[in-house]
DNA sequence: TCTTACATACACCGAACTGTGTACGTAACG
DNA sequence: CGTTACGTACACAGTTCGGTGTATGTAAGA
């Protein structure tokens, strides 16, 4: 394997590779910014490789989003030590070092609701707001449905606005959370 | 004019019709979407014309953004036959057909926070913000700027989920702004 | 009328992009 | 061993992109 002329030869995993650089890149540089070849350079992959994995570049950004949180926040609502209030007031502790978003980042750099990225991230979206009100039932709301719908809302308003303004949003959230949470469960 | 070969001269005007058109192609196509080519097609303008307006591409996009709304919803914030109160849930009205916050998608789009587009995106919200938190105070918020971010997270909210979702997120955001209201602003 | 600013047509450049064709290595597994 | 699937190198097609060079036309204003 060292000599030759395929010195830089990685061997199988190309697919884990693949995906893994669409991580970093999409997340740091966006998914238009990011060309196949320097992708597959991050990766060690030849471009051929990477196409005989994916037909297209666009579906690859689907993959790369349906990898990135196929339990749709486990870490949050499968957690059986939490009371469903703590819950749904979890979903807005982020781990402080989140690059924020992926689906909206993809939505909307995408700007093609066919797009099968795009059509994924509303099923994410739909998904995550199933989460939060399944949890708003649990503890008791009078409307889980609408909490859950208002959850999801702050979200990704504190997700939109740490993009833009690159100021953390989620605590100011987390406050509304509270208070749409103890307005919504009857004591 | 009409004949030779300048057929289709549209004379003067060329900036107006190129900022037109950029407003018209942004919103449908998005920022990266669009090309220069088209662009001037659409604005009938020649690209030399264009390029003697703006210096680059970039430079248009943070102009396009400058133009969309200069006095930061002067509809919802200078009417003076409402009260401070009714002021805050009216910025929550919106007239329906709005394709939808601009410095949020080209923020997303550009990826470059040291672009001058997205410097101005983020000078926008702050704006925003600072309008919110002014009418909170009016109306005698206990904690006019929490207030004011607060609904400000709620627009980006309403405005992200639209995009994603292709659902009017708005009624919800509203809800949310009328819960905010009556608790921070004592009887 | 003459000057000057504005607008035009159109070809063109270099770079980047997605995607392919071809021929070749190499590792796993029966 | 031999087969087969996986991976590689590398050039290249075809398009689109942002941006420019050049020479010309035309309208407004002094």
């Amino acid at each position: 394997m060292e000599k030759g002329p395929l010195g830089r030869r990685r061997g199988r995993g190309a697919l884990e590779r693949i995906l893994s650089a669409s991580q970093q890149l999409f997340r740091d540089q966006g998914i238009n910014r990011t060309g196949m070849d320097q992708l597959c350079a991050v990766a060690q992959v030849s471009k051929r490789t990477a196409y005989q994995h994916f037909t297209s570049k666009d579906e690859l950004v689907a993959e790369y989003l349906r990898r990135f949180d196929p339990g749709v926040m486990p870490e949050v609502f499968d957690r059986t030590d939490l009371t469903p209030r703590e819950r749904l007031l979890a979903a807005f502790e982020i781990p402080a070092s989140t690059p924020l978003c992926p689906y909206i980042a993809a939505a909307v750099e995408l700007h093609d609701p066919q797009h099968p990225a795009s059509q994924y991230a509303r099923d994410y979206k739909i998904a995550i707001a199933a989460r939060l009100t399944e949890a708003a039932r649990e503890a008791g709301a009078t409307n889980p449905e609408q909490l859950g719908e208002q959850l999801a809302l702050l979200i990704d308003g504190a997700s939109a606005r740490t993009r833009v303004l690159n100021s953390e949003s989620f605590p100011t959230a987390a406050a509304i959370a509270a208070v749409l949470i103890d307005n919504a469960i009857p004591a």
